[in-house]
RNA sequence: GGAGAGUUGGCAGAGUGGUUGAAUGCGGCGGUCUUGAAAACCGUUGACGGUGCAAGCUGUCCCGGGGUUCGAAUCCCUGACUCUCCGCCA
């Protein structure tokens, strides 16, 4: 959510923000309302400090057994307008916060402007010794590894869940594993993040809480019985892990790492990029989520990309960092890198990993402040979170890069300890 | 799933429908005393909104949402959550 005094104080920067992410702007509409609010609510102030003062005097008459029925009768209209008065700020104030929970973000000063993600810019990138772009064998893509080696059954998940949810299987499934503990392990160890193991359902609250509804349901699962969400992504439950609450500052930043299965509708998006583990309704993913103060968010946003990195460069895997350009930056971010890597067989750039600012958006919807220990004050925090990393995308770049001239798959040395084999085939 | 009890400030815990935004204790902050600290004593201590240059004035909030009333933390309805007991269960 944006802050409504800015909208107020800068409405020509909002627009523009908004235009530039390419979204709809509401911005006059909800000004109006927020002025017809205002005066509304001073008007009915006016009369609740009369009721409040009469209701005391009509205790003191009481009290001393003196008779009130005049007052009182005369307070009766008062509190009927009262109350019509409080029903129609409610009516107004339904309305803004409708436009204001389907308002994006606004993109940072120092993102790219730009319509989609051809505009992207490249920030950086890595790539292994020796490594070339040519495929030099005709490497095959880890749909046809999956299968050479029973390691991957799409066509079972299809039959028992429905296309997109993949089988792991025998040695596949023991990767998977292995490449989320170490991941874990990692940045617990090596980058300092406290584990959460979250719930994969969690409530409507929760779901607006880190933008993901109003503006994304129709891509969410729902279960309707009991208004639950399986989670697109452990951002959801971590993140709101401090919903409601007021924070030390002394605890920030608060660094957490999580694991999680999440789970995608990925509505309208059939035909595109399906195959294999290119897009899939259920995926495994480890989290990193941060709960910072405001000024040192931006140094915090380019610590998280390190920590993503990191685990790429200890796996060996190409890849290159994107600056996404205010059009395809999505609904609550800020800034946003997104991490690519590499995959032969497909001649392309596969994204494994997304880390953003949100700034305060997120924070003021969730409600999630601190206190300043200089002034006490309260004020929102800054929340981030970067997949550390999303494991389907990065198992097409670790099987197809590893992948021997005889067809076998070389375990990348870090996942051994945890696999237990260091070759499959 | 059934039956009962509960939810009040950072925490603990009072609260006959009428100066209760809320006693009291702990904690926090400031001070007196002290060479310093502890103890003791005194004072102070919520969030959000409106208005104002400001001091201030003012409204709302006692789990959420409705209602009764001139007036609700207090009464009624409803939902969520917690605890105890029973049933079922990995």
């Amino acid at each position: 959510m944006l802050d409504l005094k800015f909208i107020r104080e800068n409405p020509e920067i909002v627009k523009q923000g908004l235009l530039n992410k390419n979204e709809k702007v509401t911005i006059d509409e909800l000004l109006a309302l927020d002025l017809e609010r205002r005066n509304k609510l001073q008007t009915v102030e006016e009369l609740k400090a009369k009721r409040n003062k009469v209701s005391q005097e009509v205790a003191q008459l009481k009290k001393t057994g003196q008779n009130a029925d005049h007052i009182i009768a005369e307070m009766k209209t008062v509190s009927d307008e009262i109350k019509n008065l409080d029903d129609s700020v409610r009516i107004v104030e339904e309305k803004m916060n409708e436009l204001l929970a389907w308002t994006c973000n606004l993109p940072h000063d120092s993102v790219p402007v730009g319509k989609s993600a051809a505009e992207n810019v490249e920030y950086r990138n890595w790539l292994p010794e020796g490594f070339t772009f040519e495929n030099k064998f005709d490497q095959i893509d880890h749909v046809e590894l999956g299968k050479k080696h029973n390691i991957l059954d799409f066509e079972r998940g299809a039959k028992i869940s429905g296309s997109g949810f993949p089988v792991y299987v025998g040695k596949g499934a023991t990767l998977e594993r292995a490449l989320i503990n170490f991941m874990l392990d990692f940045h617990i160890n090596k980058h300092n993040y406290k584990e959460i193991m979250p719930p994969f359902l969690v409530n409507r609250e929760s779901m607006k809480g880190t933008g993901q509804i109003p503006k994304m349901e129709e891509d969410m699962y729902h279960c309707e019985k009991d208004d639950l969400f399986p989670i697109p992504t452990a951002e959801v439950p971590i993140t709101n892990l401090h919903r409601g609450e007021i924070l030390n500052d002394e605890e920030l930043p608060i660094n957490y790492v999580g694991y999680s299965a999440c789970f995608r509708r990925e509505a309208g998006s059939y035909g595109k990029d399906s195959k294999g583990f290119l897009r899939v309704h259920q995926f495994n993913k480890v989290e990193m989520v941060k709960f910072v103060k405001p000024e040192t968010s931006y140094a915090e946003l380019e610590n998280l990309v390190t920590d993503a990195e990191d685990i790429l460069k200890a796996l060996n895997v190409p890849y290159r960092i994107l600056t996404l350009c205010t059009g395809d930056l999505s609904f609550s971010a800020a800034k946003c890198y997104d991490i690519e890597t590499w995959s032969p067989a497909e001649n392309k750039w596969l994204e494994a990993s997304s880390c953003s600012n949100f700034e305060a958006f997120q924070a003021r919807r969730a409600n999630i402040r601190y206190r300043k220990s200089e002034d006490k004050k309260v004020e929102f925090i800054h929340t981030l979170n970067g997949s550390g990393l999303a494991t389907s995308r990065l198992m097409v770049s670790i099987l197809e890069n590893n992948q021997t001239e005889d067809g076998r798959i070389i375990v990348p040395e870090v996942l051994r300890k945890y696999t237990g084999f260091d070759i499959i085939g």
